[in-house]
DNA sequence: GGGTCTCGAATTTTT
DNA sequence: TTCGAGACCC
């Protein structure tokens, strides 16, 4: 074992070594998490535990793949493969394929993702007839994803009062009922969506013991990554197949907490000890990554944190160079500084452009930065935004690959009954629906009985239904005669797709022609694959299972190095050599949305700690005073966070204005007010830059981040004009609705000329402190 | 049924 | 500002 477990570190060889009972694994950012569950799986493996027995959760497929590969390489392929390993999403969905028909599903049950799922509620909202500017989609489906992912089935929100009054007092008395239609539909489908896999999971396990003992029986051994991120469902999934070995190890960092806002329970992990009151704790408090500065502005950062597992994160590294802030003028200003640093980098110190990350809070704001990178003529690469599987014409063939394994799949139906256009209409699809619903069946039994159900609908047209029909059931039977590739590309020939697309010459047609080459040779490899190993499945329907929840395809790795640019969520896991992170003012980062509440300010806090120890040597942060939000021009601050670093780490750059500042374009026509005098903009910007230079004035003056309170910040005074909120007049007392808190009394209230602020007790979601003029409040009738 | 226009909304997003 | 959805017109 000793020879197994000898490359690491003390903390992360007890921790691999442990191998029965509980273990809480709590490590640090970049102290070989990844090594430590590696090496855990195979000394299980060595010490005599069936592969077949081990089960290894993660939140991305790319964090399974890897383990994977990291676990082939210590054990050989062979055996590695036994060992179940795949996001929580892939595993559970795999057993519902074998288990679900005890819960009435089809075990060629259709995976609907998010954009399905917002689409049966659309439907859903028509059908009931509410108002669908009350009932929007995006809210009713965060809603109710939320209620899935704490096992609130429609059954048990008829029986929450308190939930029913939350969304009545958004005005939504009717989502019980939207979520019953919504999950009636999807049934009917045989159809579940990302949160069903883990609510029916649960639902299995809960009501049929002898299911969950058989999988209890056969995961003795299971391993939870991230454990931080994990939501309730997910927290009760594991704990029922726990229940019996107990040999339950996650690891996690509960500093690198970033994703409440989609049901991840920080509390899962800092509860872990008294679920198990005799877990074992391991800390990996070693950092391999960073340097010392960067480790140590992160803990100062971090600790400003109340809710959190103590440990002393330290590293062996150098100690590195200052953290670089730097001010700058607008965003444009920032890319070019971005830009020009990165420039600059590589030729003074020979780096590569791939060394290179900048790091945003929100998409919109790599636009400046991919200017000035073009301009400059570094190659860069943008990460998220749409992914391959999510575009519509991926999306269009896998309709009707999705249609032809489940013809119930109503999604998958409705987008392509009519594509390419075959003149069936929206009225024909209406009167279909009509007659499914009435029926309770799925509305493919309608489009199937087009001609013989008496449906209002005209002869050619239900003919050419029925037509649709026999297309799709050929489809059908070529999949029993072919593998996925030949299936897939016979539908792409014959269904008229590929021609539509191929008409179109645009650069986009162009490209959305190539995407569905890009898929068919994805199902080629995909067919080669199953066929090399002796168990394998090239069939449509399991290559269907396998794409379904897949979203992104590996990155393409391009030879060229390039800057990447994308969110702090993408970049968790992830290292680089330097990181930009950019954008640093309130408002901004912290996001306006978290700066009302204590945790959610800790979580923002967090994801800047995650940004902060990608960095592996040099870390920029930066802000500007002015930038375009909603196309205007809007005054910023420094970033709160700023101030939180100890400026032992800090080198601030905060350049002397040039004097033909004074009164700058931009500026004047955004705020040029001839009645307010315009020197405090100079003024505050000049004390900003005063403390620059940085052996001159005797007394050094201290770091000041923030404006001065007494300044009042620019462009308030001619932006204050009315917006509705502030024309409500609130008084303590008063009861008032918020989009997202719901009902709550108002405590306090600050009268300001931008609207001012008040303190407000939500009866559900706890005091807050809102500005009146982004609130979005209504008074209570 | 498909294109064009206007309006409105606009963190983060592992599956 | 930009993106998307929905209304509206041909």
């Amino acid at each position: 074992m000793n020879e197994l477990l000898s490359g690491l570190n003390p903390a992360q060889r007890k921790a691999a070594a442990h191998l029965n009972g509980p273990v809480m694994v709590i490590a640090g950012a970049g102290s070989g998490k990844t090594r430590v569950l590696t090496y855990r799986i195979a000394h299980l493996i060595a010490q005599g535990a069936d592969a077949f027995q081990i089960l290894a959760l993660t939140f991305t497929n790319k964090a399974a793949r890897e383990m994977k590969d990291r676990i082939a390489k210590v054990i050989g392929p062979a055996e590695a493969k036994n060992v179940w390993m795949g996001t929580f999403h892939s595993i559970f969905a795999r057993i519902l394929r074998v288990e679900g028909e005890r819960l009435g599903f089809p075990s060629n049950f259709t995976i609907y993702d998010s954009e399905d799922a917002q689409k049966v509620l659309a439907n859903v909202i028509k059908e009931l007839n509410l108002d669908k500017e009350i009932y929007k989609t995006k809210s009713v489906a965060s809603r109710i994803s939320a209620y899935k992912n704490s096992l609130i089935t429609p059954k048990a929100y008829a029986a929450r009062a308190d939930l029913q009054e939350q969304d009545a007092s958004a005005r939504m008395s009717k989502l019980g009922e939207v979520y019953t239609q919504y999950m009636e539909r999807c049934f009917r489908a045989g159809a579940m969506d990302f949160d069903d896999l883990l609510l029916k999971t649960n639902e299995l396990f809960a009501r049929f013991p002898d299911v969950l003992a058989k999988y209890q029986d056969r995961f003795r051994y299971l391993l939870v990554d991230e454990y931080q991120d994990t939501n309730h469902a997910q927290y009760l999934i594991v704990k029922a197949l726990a229940a019996r070995f107990e040999n339950v190890c996650v690891v996690g960092d509960d500093a690198q907490s970033i994703y409440s806002f989609r049901g991840a329970n920080i509390r899962n992990i800092l509860n872990f000890q008294k679920d198990y009151p005799d877990a074992a704790l391991y800390k990996l408090e070693q950092n391999y990554r960073s340097t010392q500065r960067i480790v140590k502005a992160a803990n100062v950062l971090i600790s400003h944190n109340k809710e959190q597992l103590e440990k002393d994160v330290w590293t062996e590294n150098p100690l590195g160079e200052k953290i670089v802030v730097h001010q700058s003028v607008s965003d444009s200003d920032e890319g070019q500084y971005v830009a020009q640093t990165i420039f600059d980098l590589v030729h003074r110190e020979h780096r590569g452009y791939g060394d290179f990350a900048i790091l945003y809070r929100t998409n919109a704001q790599s636009r400046s930065f991919e200017d000035a990178l073009r301009r400059r003529n570094i190659p860069y690469q943008i990460y998220g935004g749409l992914s391959f599987y999510q575009r519509k014409e991926i999306k269009d063939v896998l309709a009707y690959v999705r249609l032809t394994v489940n013809a119930s799949d109503e999604e998958a139906l409705r987008r392509v009954i009519n594509l390419p256009g075959r003149g069936i209409g929206d009225t024909t699809i209406a009167r279909l629906t009509i007659a499914a619903n009435d029926r309770q069946v799925p509305l493919w039994e309608a489009v199937r009985h087009a001609t013989t159900w008496e449906l209002g609908i005209n002869r050619p047209t239900a003919e050419r239904l029925v037509a649709f029909a026999d297309l799709i059931d050929s489809y059908r039977i070529i999949a029993t005669q072919q593998d996925a590739f030949g299936t897939v590309e016979h539908i792409a020939r014959t269904s008229g797709l590929v021609k539509l697309l191929a008409e179109d010459k645009t650069p986009e047609g162009i490209s959305r022609y190539e995407n569905v080459q890009e898929l068919l040779n994805g199902i080629k490899d995909f067919v080669e694959q199953q066929s090399q190993t002796e168990d394998g499945d090239p069939s449509l329907g399991a290559f269907l299972q396998d794409v379904a929840l897949l979203t992104d395809r590996d990155e393409q790795e391009t030879d060229e190095p390039k800057v990447i640019l994308m969110t702090i969520h993408l970049a968790k896991g992830l290292e680089f050599p330097v990181v930009f992170v950019v954008g640093m003012e309130d408002a901004l980062f912290p996001s306006m949305m978290a700066m009302n509440s204590r945790s959610d300010l800790e979580e923002e806090r967090r994801l800047f700690y995650v940004a902060l120890t990608r960095a592996e040597q040099r870390a920029f942060l930066t802000y500007a005073r002015v930038r375009y939000r909603w196309g205007k021009l809007i005054d910023c601050e420094p970033s709160r966070f700023l101030e939180e670093l100890d400026e032992e780490h800090l080198d601030v750059h905060v350049p002397e204005l040039p004097k033909s500042y004074g009164v700058p374009r931009e500026l004047r026509d955004a705020f040029g007010d001839p009645e307010q005098p315009r020197t405090f903009r100079g003024s505050a910007a000049q004390k900003m830059g005063g403390s620059t230079p940085k052996a001159t004035t005797p007394p050094p003056a201290p770091i000041r981040f923030r404006k001065p309170e007494n300044l009042k910040p620019l462009g308030q005074a001619s932006s204050a004009s009315g917006s509705p909120a502030h024309e409500l007049n609130l008084t303590p007392g008063i009861r008032v609705v918020h989009d997202r808190f719901g009902v709550g009394t108002v405590t306090e209230v600050e009268p300001a000329a931008d609207g001012g602020k008040a303190t407000i007790q939500f009866d559900n979601a706890g005091e807050k402190k809102l500005l009146l003029k982004f609130a979005k409040l209504q008074l209570l009738a």
